[in-house]
DNA sequence: ACACTGATAATAT
DNA sequence: ATATTATCAGTGT
């Protein structure tokens, strides 16, 4: 298992995997150096939408949590969902799609910043709810821009 | 068993 | 339109 981080804004992204696997994605004030993976610094930088061939390990197994995990994973670059659709489609309760996001290991890869409350607002994110916000933003942003020949 | 959630829908101001 | 209250399903202690 490798390990490595590159920046988002004021914000770091540590990551450690394995292959196509990656186990843990999570944002740090400081994080040992290290390359990661070419999709992290190029999605990070507004230049991919995407990180394939890239799972997250969350994904795996029949637990709510991976299932839930699954159906975040689905949300397409620059698209929200609410808490109350990704519990629907992962046959359980939006509190319980909470808890999983608030222990999401591997933030990025199961976009946990693409799910807002179910009135819109942001619910809420950690470390640190501007990160959200940014991601949001750079993706609103760039959404229609990634992809163009 | 009990008390927590990154929530939501229903009531009551 | 905002504030409080029930209810919810899963996890952690």
């Amino acid at each position: 298992m490798q390990t490595g981080s590159c920046k988002f804004g004021l914000w770091k992204v540590i990551v450690s995997w394995n292959g196509n696997i990656v186990h843990q994605v999570q944002f740090v004030k400081t994080a040992p150096e290290g390359a990661v993976p070419v999709q992290f610094t190029k999605f990070l930088a507004g230049r991919s939408d995407s990180f394939a061939p890239l799972i997250s390990s969350a994904v795996s197994g029949e637990t709510v949590y991976a299932r839930i995990y699954r159906a975040v994973a689905e949300i397409p670059y620059g698209e929200t969902r609410t808490y109350r659709e990704i519990a629907l489609a992962a046959d359980t309760h939006p509190r319980v799609v909470g808890n999983a996001m608030a222990k999401n290991p591997t933030a990025l890869l199961v976009p946990c910043h693409r799910v807002l409350a179910a009135d819109g607002t942001l619910g809420g994110f950690t470390p640190d709810l501007q990160i959200k916000k940014d991601l949001l933003k750079m993706e609103a942003a760039k959404r229609h821009t990634i992809g163009k020949s």
